[in-house]
DNA sequence: GGAGATTCTCAGGAGATTCACAGGAACCGG
DNA sequence: CCGGTTCCTGTGAATCTCCTGAGAATCTCC
């Protein structure tokens, strides 16, 4: 498998020290994919969870990042479309109806030697066994995840399996305020700050979408995991912290828009 | 799905740094759509609503846009049309008599993988299971609505959607002043300016159709929810407002038709 | 097992926003 | 110039949105 990053296309990746005029067009996610194939087609992923509610939800989300989605009930079908379709990554379950994780893993490289896979494992799921079947390049994420989460997983996933041009593109950059999505650091002014979890979820969510509004819904939807049932307001309670380590003091890059959302821009 | 934006159409959208002399020709809306498919062809939006009052309110708004609209009250009839009639966009009230929004949504992208849909659902319902509904492109808006927001945010979802020509098209120009609707940022002489919600609709509405007299009903049907029952005058109120923030010292760009209405055009 | 970190609920309060009302200004026809 | 109509806008009250401190519950890591 073979990746470029569309360099040619103004990605969502907004000007390094950009003033305010020089404004990022806005992206579309799904529209010019970041990553493609080497011969200009999207990214494939194939996607094998037998709750179809799951399915449908990953599908969705995967798909609007600009990849070329399938989703697969279960393993025969998983391998059968390994198989002809030839996926640059697969997003597994490791909990399917007909076989067990191993056995898929064993069988699809089979199939397709080098395709990396992301699992999706229970919570309690034992953790050796985890170990055992990332061994390889591949990673897993435990359920219930956040779409966020799931997608920054992938694409980490296809960045490494790509072409070494592509790598170190793990940087999203907006204004002064720099966040690394392998090592999940991020500065401000080459100043380190520490994040939680769920804040660097959130900041990385919105340097996504510089100059965006996102609504609060928006980001509920995508940066807490599918489950949440908790109250929305946990998102103005995040984005508080977030100002409080990131705009303290300095000039605000996130911005409230009362009745719409938050959106962060660079400042100035 | 394919968009193009109709960049032979001297559209709505004023020249960006025109000045007082590039005239947008009198552009109905309905009648040089901007937002086409490849083929020339107008947008088709299908819209799923049992209310029936509700439905034909929408549909014929979005008519006026220049699409290409059906109805549909429930979730099997939307299944049929999505199957066979192919629309670019949907939108879909959560709560419909046979079945809920997530497994309409689920059939439906099962018939149409890529379509963007905007939701429609009750302010109080809180427990709708909204969750997950906009993780993928898609959006919602809660009743009452306004139409103005509605048109809005298909526009959205439509242009993003759309081919990658019509990217950084999210901005509104009349002159010299500016209207961001992404980012919810508004410029007049590259000065920012800071608007409420309902001035930004506000104005957001009479941009899009510069140099053409909108009556008060006009706007008050257009900008405030369709359950609004207040005084006529609130329009009066908000166009002070609107000319205290735009027009504040400057040559007016804002002027009105007595006896007509309210007309935006470059100042000059 | 325990200390510290993290996530999240709850609720008070600050401030922004929406809107009604009403007096006055601008306009219009006679 | 007058009376009637339409429009503009100051004032203020009700409401809504958002911010944030306090603390409980849970998780993580040693």
């Amino acid at each position: 498998m073979t990746l470029t990053s569309s360099t040619s296309s103004a990605s969502y990746r907004a000007p390094v020290s950009g003033t305010s005029s020089g404004r990022a067009t806005g992206k579309a996610p799904g529209r010019q994919p970041e990553l493609l194939r080497a011969d200009g087609s999207p990214v494939r992923v194939l996607v094998v969870d037998d709750e179809s509610s799951l399915a449908d939800l990953l599908s969705l989300a995967l798909r609007y990042e600009g990849w070329d989605i399938r989703a697969e009930g279960d393993g025969a079908g998983a391998l059968r479309c390994a198989r002809s379709w030839r996926p640059d990554a697969v997003v597994l379950d490791v909990m399917l109806p007909d076989m067990d994780g191993l056995t898929v893993l064993g069988r699809l490289r089979h199939e397709v030697p080098d395709v990396p896979v992301l699992f999706l494992t229970a919570k309690d799921a034992v953790e050796d066994r985890i170990a055992g079947l990332t061994a390889g390049g591949d990673d897993y994420v435990t359920k219930p995840f956040s779409l966020e989460e799931v997608v920054a997983r992938l694409r980490g996933l296809l960045r490494r399996a790509g072409a070494a041009a592509v790598r170190s593109e793990s940087l999203l950059t907006v204004g002064n305020l720099v966040l690394d999505e392998d090592s999940h650091e991020v500065w401000r002014d080459g100043t380190d700050i520490h994040l939680t979890a769920t804040e660097f979820e959130l900041l990385r969510y919105l340097m996504r979408n510089p100059r965006r509004v996102l609504s609060k819904t928006q980001i509920l939807d995508r940066v807490w995991s599918y489950d949440f049932g908790g109250q929305a307001n946990v998102v103005e309670l995040y984005i508080s912290y977030l100002r409080r380590k990131i705009d303290a003091g300095r000039e605000p890059m996130i911005h409230t828009r009362r009745g719409a959302g938050y959106l962060i821009k660079p400042a100035g």
